[in-house]
Order: structure tokens, then C-alpha cells, then sequence
DNA sequence: CACCAAAGGGTAAACGTTTACCCTTTTTCA
DNA sequence: TGAAAAAGGGTAAACGTTTACCCTTTGGTG
């Protein structure tokens, strides 16, 4: 692969001639740079970036973990810092980290290595403590759907509470009464966060959420099924479902159709994500909208300024889900 | 951020000692190892993946080439350069580009600055000879989804007019005679030999396909809503519909449905790709599987064999789509 | 015509590693 | 006991760039 001394000897110049005609800098004569440019064509010459990240200091790459980019909610995640790196003229390094504390570790200090200008990471198994060590040591990282209080200024999260309350609102609003919840069973705190909120919309209004309609899975399509099963096992009269996302959501429906209940005219499904499965679903997903290529651009922003090299802004690190009305969902008659 | 010196001064070694306890390598007493072993630690050294890669002539990073993460089929090729990755020990380097020649050249050309070891392009618009060019320029690069006879060997493609003719196959086999193309307008290949190769068995059979029967739309939920209306609109008879892929064949079935046609007693839709969103659907989308994340694995590995790491396989490099039976396709009553 | 500035271009150090080669100390074994 | 081999560790070049600093030529100005 030719280098730039080849280019050099080629052209008759020195490296340093080369260089600046790459990079566009000033003191070279037209033809020269005409001469060079002609030159490096012809070899198919491209400058090293390892090299050149070594000299400026500056690796122009913008690192992401998540555990899966198959995952649209994940894949929206890595889309935003995309965005923004595409914007930026700097390069995407993607590092996916398994569900262990280990595997996430890893995947940051791979990133690390690699001397990411900005890491936007998203971390639940990492406990607070190697997290917060982390971001003392390295500058750019970002965490994001995660908030640890002595760090707060590296996080961007939702706010999951209060999603759950949105959701309790809508749906008492609509004069349901007896709802289901199905819910995540990982080990993180989305799940209670979300469940707890809905609970306090619900005890305020004088009602209690039933025990029995509160069901735990897996946060996927069969998740919900399952879930959808054991509830309508225990054959408890409900009108609503709060699901905890959109893919629990379309599990359940499929359950509850297949059950001979009709969707939304006998049981609303609320889902959580709005992500695109959710308008391909029939019926089209009502649902609480999860920002999260936004929170990912900020995030990348925020990592940015964090290195100097943009004004931080101050929009809020926190976001809300908002409700997104479509067809899973309509009042009690 | 500290570097090796820094660390082969504290220990009061020298660097190569340091370089060698950093990569497990041979002559270096125990009792030293330990000792820079816990410095390392303690000042949170990182080694620099950039200077490694400049001595070593060694990115040890895995570039993908795709247009976008969000859309569900590239995320699943993504993923399968990334298992590859993962198992080698490498890291995942994602550029995308947008819908135009110079976006996709210039997305590998970024790529080969970062001096991958390897690149697994994506490309639909780049015209042949520039991508011989790279292709003779860039030993690491491999086409997927893609045939170009001259450099067959850097290709992994899916024979779409044999995936045309499963599908014309499967719906005759099942009585459907009147059958409606859902197919995408962009300017690729692959919508024509899908059709060409439904054409071809269709004729084999003495019938001929209604051109009215036949519309073309972008490959979206919203095009197979376009699609299915305008096909609709003519009000001629059909009992079968063969999609471009599984989002328009779902934006067809809410179409078809929402005008009081059930899918598939009265319209049997046959989609391709088999994303994770046919299994989301209802009913669930019978489909061809598109093997798309083996076909990314395999590129994966040939690149990394084209680069004498691994030996090459002689699995063929064309690849079959095969017929996914779901419930969306039932026999002609 | 002398002087100076501007324009064009070269030299060499530095970035953080790896590794071939060399040197010293310790161990092994005849 | 002595020599050779093994073990442990150091020196310095090289990887491909960027850039501060320096030098030479040209042209303009008084």
C-alpha cells in the first residue's frame, strides 16, 4: 500500500508537500498540488488514520456499546451516534457487549483502546461503582438510559416513572379499571421504575392494581405470549393491558385474538418503545414513545462538547416518553 | 492519558519489558510481570490501538458497509460481521451510506483509511467498474448482495430469479392462478429477477402474468399500501399476492384487510426476506428466508481469508433463498 | 538597486507501540 | 568446576503521519 514518502519520491517533493496537499493546507503552488493529486491517484494512495490519530491525537471515531444491533430499539440507539458522526466527518466504532457485567466492561475499554474521541454507552449490568471510575478516567464517555446520581452530568435517561404514570393516566382516563400488567423480568430497574409509577397514578385514583394481573417475561414477542397465557389462565376479568414494550404488546394481542378476544374492542393494549414494529402491528400500536435516537444524539453531542469540541447546550439530560395515540387503545364503552 | 513510558518509568523497566507483560509475552520473570501488572492498573493505562496498528500493520477491525442500521435486514448483516468480529477478536467499524454512488464510495473509501483488515461493502449504486477498481485496490473487500462475474470470487449474492421461481413454484403448487406482483421501483437488480424468475415459471406453466396485476412502489409498508390500493383499484380477480419484501407484503395485508378481504382466506400474500417482522405480523407472513446474516458471516470470513488469515472454505458463494411456511399462504379452495 | 516580504517548500522531531538483536545473570549438567 | 544454555531484560529502529521551524526564491517598493 503506497505510502506517503512513495508519493513523495513519485512527485519529486517531500512528505511534507504531500501532507499539506491532503490535507488542504496552504504553502504549495498550484501546479505542485495539481502534480501531487495527479500522482496520488494514479498510486491509489490513502492516508493511514492510524497514523494519523497518532500524531494529532485526535482518532476522528465516535464509539458505541449496546448488547445487540438487531434489536430496533438498539439499532436506533446506534443510528442516532451514527448521525452524528456522519455529521461530524468522524467514523462509527461499534462494540456489542453480551448481558454480563464482564462482556460490558469489555466492550467500553475495547472502545477505550482504540482511543474513541466519545463513547456513548449503554451499560445496565455495570454496577455504579467501575461505572463511575470509568467515566473519571475517560473523558468522553457518555452513559445513556442510565442515571447514576454522582455522575449525573455523563447520563442521559428517561424518565421511567413518570412513563408509567402517562400510561396509568391514559388509561383511567379512558375509564379502564381492571388493567393487566405485563412486564420485563430482567434484573434492571426500567421494569420497577415503569411499574412503580403506574401503581401511584393507581392507588391515587382510590384503586389497586390486582396481583394476579401482573405478569413478568421476558422482554420479547414469546414474553408476551406467555405472559398473555398465564394472566387469561387465571380468568380474572380486565379491559386493559400496560405492556412493557411493543413487543410483549404484539405478543399478548396475538394471544388474546387467538383466544377469540378482539383487540382493542374487547381488551386496549398500551405498549412502550413506539419502535417501528409498532405501525406495522395490527392493530397499529398505541403506545409511549422512547426518544431514544434523539437521547443517542445528544448523548453523542454531549460526549463531543465534554472533548471541547462543540458548546454544550443545556437541554435537559432527562426525557419523557410521550403518548403516541393509534388504534390498540379506545375507551371502555 | 498515560502511555507505555509512563509506565516503564514508574516500574522502572524498560518499555519493551512493559510491551511485553501487555501482550503475554515470553521473557519476563514473574515477580517483574506482577509489578507492572499492578502499575498498569493502578494509572489506568490503556495501550493505544492506534500505534499498535501502525507497527503491527494491524487494524485487527472488521469494516461493514451498509446504507442503513435501522432497517432490519442490515442490521441483521451487520450483526453477522460483527459475530465475526467478536470471535476474532476484532473490532466492528460501521459506515453508511446514503443512496447515491459517491456516498458508497466514499463510505469504503473511509473504511480503508481506517486501513480495515477487512470490508464487507454493501453496494447497489457503485457501477461495476469502479467497484473492480476498489475490489483490485482493497484485497480485504468483499461484495454482498451482489454479482459482478469479473470479480466473482470478492462476491456473496442471493440468487434472486430462483427465489422468483420458489415463490411462483409455491403459489401454483397451491391452485393460486391469478396472482399479483407487489414489487419495489428502485433501480437495483434484484426487483427485476425476482420478477423475472416468477415470470419464467409462470410461463412454463402455459399461463401469463396480468401486467395489470403488477405495480411497483418503494419497498416500504407505506409502498405495499400504495401497491395494494392501486392493484385494488382495477378491481380485477386475484387470489394471490407475491411481495418484494416483507414490509410491503404487511403494508399490502392491512390494505387488502382495511377493504374487507381476509388474508389468507381470501388472499394468500407471499413476502420475501423473512425479517423479524414477519413473525410480528398477523397472521405470521409466509416468506422466503433471505439468509442474509449467514451470507454476512461468509463475507466476513472470506475477506479475512482473502487476507491469508483463516483458510478458505469452498462453500459455494451464490446463496438460496428458501420458503418459510407461516400463515399467510393457504391453498386455493 | 537594495531591501524586504511573501510564497513555496524542505528537515526533522514527535506520536505510542512492537520486535530484532544484543547483553548480562543464573542455572544446568558433564 | 567450568562451559554452555536458558532466562530475563535493555536498545533502538521502524510504522506513516503532522507540523514547527528554517531556507530559498520571487516580486514589489522606495
Amino acid at each position: 500500500m503506497a505510502t506517503i514518502k512513495d508519493v513523495a519520491k513519485a512527485a519529486g517533493v517531500s512528505i511534507a508537500t504531500v501532507s499539506r496537499v491532503v490535507n488542504n493546507g496552504p504553502k504549495v503552488g498550484e501546479k505542485t498540488r495539481q502534480h501531487v493529486l495527479n500522482l496520488m491517484a494514479e498510486m491509489g494512495y490513502t492516508p493511514n488514520a492510524n497514523a494519523r490519530a497518532l500524531v494529532t491525537q485526535k482518532s476522528r471515531t465516535l464509539g458505541v456499546v449496546i448488547p445487540d444491533i438487531t434489536d430496533p430499539f438498539f439499532a436506533s440507539l446506534a443510528n442516532g451516534v451514527e448521525q452524528v458522526a456522519r455529521e461530524q466527518n468522524m467514523q462509527l466504532l461499534l462494540s456489542t457487549s453480551k448481558l454480563t457485567a464482564e462482556s460490558e466492561l469489555e466492550a467500553i475499554q475495547l472502545l477505550e483502546q482504540q482511543r474513541c474521541e466519545t463513547i456513548v454507552a449503554h451499560s445496565k449490568l455495570l454496577d455504579d461503582k467501575t461505572l463511575i471510575e470509568l467515566c473519571q478516567r475517560i473523558p468522553g464517555l457518555i452513559l445513556i438510559d442510565r442515571y447514576i446520581e454522582t455522575i449525573s452530568a455523563r447520563c442521559i435517561w428517561l424518565d421511567n416513572i413518570e412513563g408509567g404514570k402517562i400510561a396509568a393516566r391514559h388509561l383511567l382516563s379512558l375509564g379502564h379499571h381492571s388493567i393487566a400488567c405485563i412486564n420485563s423480568h430482567y434484573q434492571i430497574d426500567d421494569p420497577k421504575l415503569r411499574l412503580k409509577g403506574f401503581n401511584s397514578i393507581i392507588n391515587a385514583s382510590k384503586l389497586t392494581l390486582n396481583e394476579q394481573l401482573v405478569e413478568s417475561n421476558e422482554p420479547t414477542l414469546k414474553g408476551g405470549e406467555l405472559c398473555a397465557q398465564a394472566i387469561l389462565a387465571r380468568e380474572l376479568p380486565f379491559t386493559a393491558v400496560f405492556a412493557y414494550n411493543d413487543a410483549m404488546a404484539i405478543g399478548a394481542i396475538s394471544v388474546f385474538e387467538d383466544n377469540g378476544f378482539r383487540v382493542p374492542e374487547d381488551i386496549s393494549v398500551l405498549g412502550f418503545d413506539d419502535v417501528l414494529l409498532s405501525q406495522y402491528s395490527r392493530p397499529k400500536l398505541t403506545t409511549l414513545n422512547y426518544p431514544i435516537n434523539n437521547m443517542a444524539r445528544h448523548a453523542a453531542f454531549l460526549a463531543l462538547s465534554t472533548q471541547g469540541h462543540t458548546l454544550t447546550d443545556n437541554t435537559p439530560q432527562k426525557y419523557l416518553p410521550s403518548l403516541i395515540k393509534r388504534n390498540s387503545v379506545v375507551p371502555l364503552v
